[in-house]
DNA sequence: GTCTATAGCGCGATAGAC
DNA sequence: GTCTATCGCGCTATAGAC
Protein backbone atom coordinates (compact mmCIF):
# COMPACT_ATOMS: atom_id res chain seq x y z
CA UNK A 1 0.00 0.00 0.00
CA UNK A 2 1.10 3.60 -1.26
CA UNK A 3 -0.09 5.53 2.02
CA UNK A 4 -0.62 4.51 5.50
CA UNK A 5 -3.46 6.55 5.96
CA UNK A 6 -5.68 9.09 3.50
CA UNK A 7 -4.31 11.55 5.95
CA UNK A 8 -0.78 10.85 4.13
CA UNK A 9 -1.92 10.66 1.28
CA UNK A 10 -3.41 14.40 1.49
CA UNK A 11 -0.12 15.48 2.65
CA UNK A 12 1.90 14.01 0.23
CA UNK A 13 0.05 14.68 -2.49
CA UNK A 14 -0.24 18.37 -1.21
CA UNK A 15 3.91 18.29 -0.66
CA UNK A 16 4.38 17.16 -4.66
CA UNK A 17 1.73 20.25 -5.79
CA UNK A 18 3.52 22.39 -3.38
CA UNK A 19 6.75 22.19 -4.78
CA UNK A 20 5.35 23.02 -8.21
CA UNK A 21 3.90 26.15 -7.45
CA UNK A 22 3.92 26.87 -3.82
CA UNK A 23 2.04 26.55 -0.63
CA UNK A 24 0.29 29.91 -2.06
CA UNK A 25 -0.68 29.22 -4.94
CA UNK A 26 -2.04 25.68 -4.37
CA UNK A 27 -5.69 25.19 -3.46
CA UNK A 28 -7.93 22.92 -1.92
CA UNK A 29 -9.55 22.15 -4.76
CA UNK A 30 -6.23 21.07 -6.29
CA UNK A 31 -5.03 18.79 -3.83
CA UNK A 32 -8.63 17.26 -3.83
CA UNK A 33 -8.46 16.89 -7.65
CA UNK A 34 -5.33 15.13 -7.21
CA UNK A 35 -6.92 12.57 -5.31
CA UNK A 36 -9.85 12.36 -7.50
CA UNK A 37 -12.30 13.39 -4.79
CA UNK A 38 -13.91 16.77 -3.72
CA UNK A 39 -12.40 19.79 -1.74
CA UNK A 40 -14.87 19.45 0.89
CA UNK A 41 -13.74 15.58 2.00
CA UNK A 42 -10.49 16.92 2.72
CA UNK A 43 -11.73 18.49 5.96
CA UNK A 44 -12.56 14.68 7.59
CA UNK A 45 -9.29 14.08 7.54
CA UNK A 46 -7.33 17.72 8.38
CA UNK A 47 -8.20 20.62 10.12
CA UNK A 48 -7.09 23.44 7.56
CA UNK A 49 -4.60 23.73 4.92
CA UNK A 50 -2.42 25.57 7.38
CA UNK A 51 -2.07 21.84 9.09
CA UNK A 52 -1.08 20.61 5.74
CA UNK A 53 1.66 23.26 5.33
CA UNK A 54 2.74 22.61 8.97
CA UNK A 55 2.67 18.83 8.84
CA UNK A 56 5.21 18.58 6.27
CA UNK A 57 7.53 21.36 7.40
CA UNK A 58 7.94 20.55 10.86
CA UNK A 59 8.48 16.63 10.39
CA UNK A 60 11.38 17.30 7.78
CA UNK A 61 12.75 20.20 10.64
CA UNK A 62 12.36 17.75 13.41
CA UNK A 63 14.21 15.05 11.79
CA UNK A 64 17.23 17.39 10.79
CA UNK A 65 17.52 18.56 14.20
CA UNK A 66 17.83 14.62 15.66
CA UNK A 67 20.34 13.95 13.25
CA UNK A 68 22.56 16.76 13.93
CA UNK A 69 22.46 16.37 17.59
CA UNK A 70 23.95 12.83 16.53
CA UNK A 71 26.77 14.35 14.55
CA UNK A 72 27.67 16.83 16.81
CA UNK A 73 28.54 14.89 19.67
CA UNK A 74 29.92 11.97 18.52
CA UNK A 75 33.65 11.94 18.21
CA UNK A 76 34.18 12.27 14.40
CA UNK A 77 36.74 14.78 13.12
CA UNK A 78 35.55 18.40 11.72
CA UNK A 79 35.79 17.01 8.27
CA UNK A 80 33.84 13.70 8.88
CA UNK A 81 31.14 15.35 10.52
CA UNK A 82 31.07 17.50 7.75
CA UNK A 83 30.66 14.58 5.29
CA UNK A 84 27.83 13.30 7.81
CA UNK A 85 25.97 16.71 7.55
CA UNK A 86 26.23 16.28 3.46
CA UNK A 87 24.92 12.58 4.00
CA UNK A 88 22.29 13.81 5.88
CA UNK A 89 20.93 15.95 4.22
CA UNK A 90 20.88 13.90 0.61
CA UNK A 91 19.72 11.12 2.93
CA UNK A 92 16.69 13.41 3.67
CA UNK A 93 16.20 15.26 0.35
CA UNK A 94 16.16 11.49 -1.26
CA UNK A 95 13.17 10.09 0.92
CA UNK A 96 11.32 13.79 0.71
CA UNK A 97 11.53 15.19 -2.41
CA UNK A 98 8.49 17.10 -2.36
CA UNK A 99 8.49 18.05 1.24
CA UNK A 100 12.23 20.01 1.12
CA UNK A 101 10.81 22.37 -1.12
CA UNK A 102 8.00 23.48 1.47
CA UNK A 103 10.59 23.37 3.94
CA UNK A 104 13.25 25.86 1.75
CA UNK A 105 10.59 27.90 0.33
CA UNK A 106 6.75 28.16 1.86
CA UNK A 107 8.13 28.36 5.41
CA UNK A 108 7.27 32.33 6.09
CA UNK A 109 3.72 30.84 5.33
CA UNK A 110 3.77 28.93 8.78
CA UNK A 111 1.44 30.40 11.27
CA UNK A 112 1.57 28.90 15.13
CA UNK A 113 4.45 27.32 14.33
CA UNK A 114 6.42 29.54 12.67
CA UNK A 115 8.44 30.97 15.87
CA UNK A 116 9.18 27.08 16.92
CA UNK A 117 10.67 26.42 13.14
CA UNK A 118 12.67 29.09 12.89
CA UNK A 119 14.24 28.42 16.02
CA UNK A 120 15.07 24.57 14.97
CA UNK A 121 16.50 26.55 12.05
CA UNK A 122 19.33 28.82 13.74
CA UNK A 123 19.77 26.44 16.26
CA UNK A 124 20.65 23.93 12.77
CA UNK A 125 22.77 26.75 11.45
CA UNK A 126 24.77 27.59 14.79
CA UNK A 127 25.75 23.56 15.51
CA UNK A 128 26.89 23.55 11.49
CA UNK A 129 29.24 27.04 12.30
CA UNK A 130 30.34 25.09 15.47
CA UNK A 131 31.96 22.03 13.08
CA UNK A 132 33.39 24.45 10.29
CA UNK A 133 34.68 27.24 13.22
CA UNK A 134 36.16 23.98 15.36
CA UNK A 135 37.72 22.75 11.80
CA UNK A 136 39.62 25.85 11.44
CA UNK A 137 40.86 25.99 14.89
CA UNK A 138 42.40 22.14 14.73
CA UNK A 139 44.28 23.62 11.58
CA UNK A 140 41.61 20.99 9.53
CA UNK A 141 40.41 23.43 7.30
CA UNK A 142 41.83 25.77 5.67
CA UNK A 143 41.61 29.31 7.43
CA UNK A 144 38.88 30.98 5.28
CA UNK A 145 36.21 32.90 6.64
CA UNK A 146 33.30 30.67 8.29
CA UNK A 147 30.43 32.62 7.50
CA UNK A 148 31.22 32.10 3.76
CA UNK A 149 31.94 28.39 4.28
CA UNK A 150 28.69 27.61 6.56
CA UNK A 151 27.08 29.86 3.27
CA UNK A 152 28.32 27.82 0.30
CA UNK A 153 27.48 24.65 1.68
CA UNK A 154 23.92 25.17 2.96
CA UNK A 155 22.86 26.53 0.01
CA UNK A 156 24.21 23.82 -2.01
CA UNK A 157 22.88 21.23 0.36
CA UNK A 158 19.50 23.30 0.85
CA UNK A 159 19.59 23.24 -3.04
CA UNK A 160 19.43 18.97 -3.38
CA UNK A 161 15.45 18.58 -3.72
CA UNK A 162 15.98 20.69 -7.12
CA UNK A 163 18.52 18.39 -8.19
CA UNK A 164 17.98 15.10 -7.00
CA UNK A 165 14.64 14.17 -9.31
CA UNK A 166 16.67 14.98 -12.21
CA UNK A 167 19.10 12.03 -11.87
CA UNK A 168 16.59 9.05 -11.40
CA UNK A 169 19.03 6.12 -11.43
CA UNK A 170 21.73 7.94 -8.93
CA UNK A 171 23.65 5.78 -6.94
CA UNK A 172 23.21 7.89 -3.48
CA UNK A 173 26.19 6.57 -1.79
CA UNK A 174 28.67 7.21 -4.98
CA UNK A 175 26.68 10.94 -5.41
CA UNK A 176 27.43 11.92 -1.71
CA UNK A 177 31.01 11.31 -1.47
CA UNK A 178 31.48 13.20 -4.75
CA UNK A 179 29.13 15.87 -3.54
CA UNK A 180 31.41 15.97 -0.38
CA UNK A 181 34.77 15.60 -2.70
CA UNK A 182 33.64 19.05 -4.39
CA UNK A 183 32.16 20.86 -1.33
CA UNK A 184 35.04 19.69 0.81
CA UNK A 185 38.34 19.76 -1.29
CA UNK A 186 37.19 22.09 -3.90
CA UNK A 187 37.75 21.93 -7.80
CA UNK A 188 40.46 23.42 -8.56
CA UNK A 189 43.96 21.07 -9.60
CA UNK B 1 15.57 60.83 -6.58
CA UNK B 2 14.68 57.30 -5.26
CA UNK B 3 12.98 56.08 -8.46
CA UNK B 4 12.65 57.22 -12.18
CA UNK B 5 9.18 56.55 -12.84
CA UNK B 6 5.82 55.58 -10.83
CA UNK B 7 6.37 52.71 -12.62
CA UNK B 8 9.74 52.19 -11.45
CA UNK B 9 8.44 52.67 -7.79
CA UNK B 10 5.85 49.83 -8.10
CA UNK B 11 7.96 47.49 -9.31
CA UNK B 12 10.58 47.80 -7.00
CA UNK B 13 8.12 47.79 -4.35
CA UNK B 14 6.73 44.52 -5.41
CA UNK B 15 9.89 42.94 -5.18
CA UNK B 16 10.56 43.52 -2.21
CA UNK B 17 7.47 42.48 -1.07
CA UNK B 18 7.45 38.98 -3.33
CA UNK B 19 10.53 38.44 -1.62
CA UNK B 20 9.17 38.29 1.63
CA UNK B 21 5.94 36.22 0.85
CA UNK B 22 6.16 35.20 -3.23
CA UNK B 23 4.59 36.52 -6.09
CA UNK B 24 0.96 34.47 -5.25
CA UNK B 25 0.83 35.44 -1.78
CA UNK B 26 1.11 38.92 -2.51
CA UNK B 27 -2.09 41.38 -3.09
CA UNK B 28 -2.35 44.66 -5.25
CA UNK B 29 -3.91 45.53 -2.12
CA UNK B 30 -0.45 44.94 -0.42
CA UNK B 31 1.85 47.08 -3.30
CA UNK B 32 -0.27 49.91 -3.10
CA UNK B 33 -0.16 50.11 0.74
CA UNK B 34 3.34 49.86 0.76
CA UNK B 35 3.21 53.28 -1.59
CA UNK B 36 0.74 54.78 0.17
CA UNK B 37 -2.07 54.82 -2.41
CA UNK B 38 -4.94 52.72 -3.45
CA UNK B 39 -5.16 49.13 -5.03
CA UNK B 40 -7.07 50.73 -8.01
CA UNK B 41 -4.41 53.69 -8.62
CA UNK B 42 -1.40 51.19 -9.43
CA UNK B 43 -3.81 50.59 -13.16
CA UNK B 44 -2.87 53.72 -14.23
CA UNK B 45 0.99 52.64 -14.26
CA UNK B 46 0.90 49.01 -15.38
CA UNK B 47 -1.45 46.63 -17.27
CA UNK B 48 -1.71 43.76 -14.62
CA UNK B 49 0.06 42.03 -11.15
CA UNK B 50 1.26 39.35 -14.11
CA UNK B 51 2.89 42.41 -15.57
CA UNK B 52 5.21 43.06 -12.66
CA UNK B 53 6.56 40.14 -12.25
CA UNK B 54 7.60 39.69 -16.09
CA UNK B 55 9.40 42.97 -15.82
CA UNK B 56 11.04 41.91 -12.50
CA UNK B 57 12.39 38.66 -13.90
CA UNK B 58 12.85 39.10 -17.43
CA UNK B 59 15.43 42.19 -16.73
CA UNK B 60 17.11 40.09 -14.64
CA UNK B 61 17.25 36.72 -16.80
CA UNK B 62 18.37 39.48 -20.03
CA UNK B 63 21.64 40.53 -17.79
CA UNK B 64 22.66 37.27 -17.23
CA UNK B 65 22.64 36.50 -20.43
CA UNK B 66 24.36 39.53 -21.86
CA UNK B 67 27.40 38.76 -19.53
CA UNK B 68 27.59 35.62 -19.95
CA UNK B 69 27.84 36.05 -23.43
CA UNK B 70 30.74 38.21 -22.81
CA UNK B 71 32.92 36.02 -20.22
CA UNK B 72 32.38 32.53 -22.56
CA UNK B 73 33.88 34.25 -25.34
CA UNK B 74 36.69 35.89 -23.52
CA UNK B 75 40.11 34.49 -24.20
CA UNK B 76 40.45 33.75 -19.94
CA UNK B 77 41.30 30.42 -18.39
CA UNK B 78 38.46 28.23 -17.76
CA UNK B 79 39.11 29.30 -14.10
CA UNK B 80 39.47 32.68 -14.81
CA UNK B 81 35.55 32.34 -16.43
CA UNK B 82 34.59 30.62 -13.23
CA UNK B 83 35.70 33.85 -11.51
CA UNK B 84 34.11 35.72 -13.76
CA UNK B 85 30.63 34.06 -13.52
CA UNK B 86 30.82 34.72 -9.80
CA UNK B 87 31.95 38.27 -9.86
CA UNK B 88 28.58 38.24 -12.13
CA UNK B 89 26.30 37.09 -9.75
CA UNK B 90 27.66 38.91 -6.80
CA UNK B 91 27.83 42.25 -8.86
CA UNK B 92 23.60 41.59 -9.96
CA UNK B 93 22.47 39.90 -6.44
CA UNK B 94 24.07 43.25 -4.98
CA UNK B 95 22.49 45.75 -6.71
CA UNK B 96 18.81 44.03 -6.90
CA UNK B 97 18.72 41.41 -4.19
CA UNK B 98 14.28 41.57 -4.16
CA UNK B 99 14.19 40.68 -7.30
CA UNK B 100 16.60 37.70 -7.40
CA UNK B 101 14.33 35.78 -5.09
CA UNK B 102 11.79 36.31 -8.20
CA UNK B 103 13.96 35.27 -10.67
CA UNK B 104 14.35 31.99 -7.96
CA UNK B 105 10.98 31.11 -6.57
CA UNK B 106 8.41 32.91 -8.94
CA UNK B 107 8.99 31.94 -12.30
CA UNK B 108 6.58 29.55 -12.68
CA UNK B 109 3.77 31.96 -12.37
CA UNK B 110 5.72 33.53 -15.67
CA UNK B 111 2.35 33.33 -18.36
CA UNK B 112 3.64 34.32 -21.54
CA UNK B 113 6.74 34.80 -21.02
CA UNK B 114 7.62 31.50 -19.19
CA UNK B 115 9.12 29.83 -22.32
CA UNK B 116 11.16 32.23 -23.24
CA UNK B 117 12.97 32.67 -19.60
CA UNK B 118 12.83 28.57 -19.85
CA UNK B 119 14.98 28.91 -22.60
CA UNK B 120 17.33 31.72 -21.08
CA UNK B 121 17.98 29.80 -18.09
CA UNK B 122 18.90 26.81 -20.20
CA UNK B 123 21.30 28.46 -22.45
CA UNK B 124 23.10 30.17 -19.31
CA UNK B 125 23.25 26.22 -17.52
CA UNK B 126 24.86 25.35 -21.07
CA UNK B 127 27.12 27.86 -21.40
CA UNK B 128 28.00 27.29 -17.38
CA UNK B 129 28.91 23.12 -17.78
CA UNK B 130 30.73 23.91 -21.14
CA UNK B 131 33.31 26.13 -19.20
CA UNK B 132 33.34 23.44 -16.39
CA UNK B 133 33.88 20.73 -18.86
CA UNK B 134 36.31 22.84 -20.87
CA UNK B 135 38.29 23.19 -17.46
CA UNK B 136 38.57 19.87 -17.17
CA UNK B 137 39.96 18.67 -20.13
CA UNK B 138 42.40 21.05 -20.25
CA UNK B 139 43.70 19.90 -16.57
CA UNK B 140 42.71 23.32 -14.76
CA UNK B 141 40.29 21.88 -12.74
CA UNK B 142 39.86 18.05 -11.11
CA UNK B 143 38.77 15.36 -13.05
CA UNK B 144 35.56 15.41 -11.20
CA UNK B 145 31.72 14.86 -11.98
CA UNK B 146 31.21 18.42 -14.11
CA UNK B 147 27.07 18.20 -13.23
CA UNK B 148 27.94 18.13 -9.60
CA UNK B 149 30.32 21.60 -9.67
CA UNK B 150 27.57 22.99 -12.18
CA UNK B 151 25.35 22.02 -9.36
CA UNK B 152 27.37 23.17 -6.46
CA UNK B 153 28.45 26.64 -7.74
CA UNK B 154 25.22 27.10 -9.20
CA UNK B 155 22.84 26.48 -6.12
CA UNK B 156 25.41 28.69 -4.01
CA UNK B 157 25.62 31.82 -6.74
CA UNK B 158 21.48 31.63 -7.06
CA UNK B 159 21.14 31.63 -2.88
CA UNK B 160 23.41 34.88 -3.54
CA UNK B 161 20.28 37.18 -2.49
CA UNK B 162 19.19 35.10 0.94
CA UNK B 163 22.68 35.89 2.21
CA UNK B 164 24.03 39.25 0.91
CA UNK B 165 21.73 41.60 2.54
CA UNK B 166 22.86 40.06 6.13
CA UNK B 167 26.20 41.88 5.41
CA UNK B 168 25.07 45.45 5.14
CA UNK B 169 28.92 46.39 5.41
CA UNK B 170 30.37 43.90 2.53
CA UNK B 171 33.51 45.15 0.64
CA UNK B 172 32.15 43.47 -2.34
CA UNK B 173 35.10 42.70 -3.95
CA UNK B 174 36.86 41.16 -0.92
CA UNK B 175 33.23 39.13 -0.44
CA UNK B 176 33.72 38.27 -4.29
CA UNK B 177 37.48 36.77 -3.75
CA UNK B 178 36.82 35.00 -1.05
CA UNK B 179 33.63 32.96 -2.45
CA UNK B 180 35.72 32.22 -5.37
CA UNK B 181 38.29 30.54 -3.06
CA UNK B 182 35.39 28.57 -1.19
CA UNK B 183 34.24 27.43 -4.33
CA UNK B 184 37.01 27.08 -6.68
CA UNK B 185 39.65 26.09 -3.86
CA UNK B 186 37.67 23.99 -1.28
CA UNK B 187 38.08 24.29 2.00
CA UNK B 188 40.30 20.99 2.82
CA UNK B 189 43.67 21.88 4.29
C1' DG C 1 -16.28 9.16 4.13
C1' DT C 2 -17.86 11.57 0.19
C1' DC C 3 -21.10 14.35 -1.72
C1' DT C 4 -23.83 19.08 -3.05
C1' DA C 5 -24.63 23.54 -1.74
C1' DT C 6 -23.22 27.59 0.03
C1' DA C 7 -21.53 31.04 3.52
C1' DG C 8 -18.29 34.71 3.98
C1' DC C 9 -14.52 36.79 2.39
C1' DG C 10 -10.69 38.64 -0.50
C1' DC C 11 -8.90 38.64 -5.01
C1' DG C 12 -7.58 41.22 -9.74
C1' DA C 13 -9.37 44.46 -12.41
C1' DT C 14 -12.67 48.22 -14.30
C1' DA C 15 -15.80 52.48 -14.46
C1' DG C 16 -16.22 56.93 -13.82
C1' DA C 17 -16.00 61.20 -10.58
C1' DC C 18 -12.73 64.68 -9.37
C1' DG D 1 -3.15 60.42 -11.20
C1' DT D 2 -5.83 59.07 -7.36
C1' DC D 3 -10.06 58.22 -5.55
C1' DT D 4 -14.72 55.38 -4.31
C1' DA D 5 -17.55 51.87 -5.65
C1' DT D 6 -18.17 47.63 -7.49
C1' DC D 7 -18.10 43.49 -10.69
C1' DG D 8 -17.30 38.68 -11.21
C1' DC D 9 -14.85 35.16 -9.59
C1' DG D 10 -12.29 31.80 -6.68
C1' DC D 11 -10.82 30.97 -2.16
C1' DT D 12 -11.14 28.22 2.65
C1' DA D 13 -14.19 26.17 5.29
C1' DT D 14 -18.87 24.49 7.03
C1' DA D 15 -23.66 22.25 7.05
C1' DG D 16 -26.13 18.58 6.34
C1' DA D 17 -27.91 14.68 3.06
C1' DC D 18 -26.66 10.03 1.82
Amino acid sequence: MKYETRKDEIIQTSAILFQKKGYSAVTMRDIAKSMGIKAASLYNHIESKQEILSDIIMSLAEQFTEQMKIIKNSDDSSVDKLKNIVALHVNITSHNQFGMASLNNDWMHLEVELECYLKLRKNYENDFRNIIEKGIEDNELVNGNPEVILFSMLSTLRSLYLWLPKKEDLDIQKFTNELSLVLIKGINK
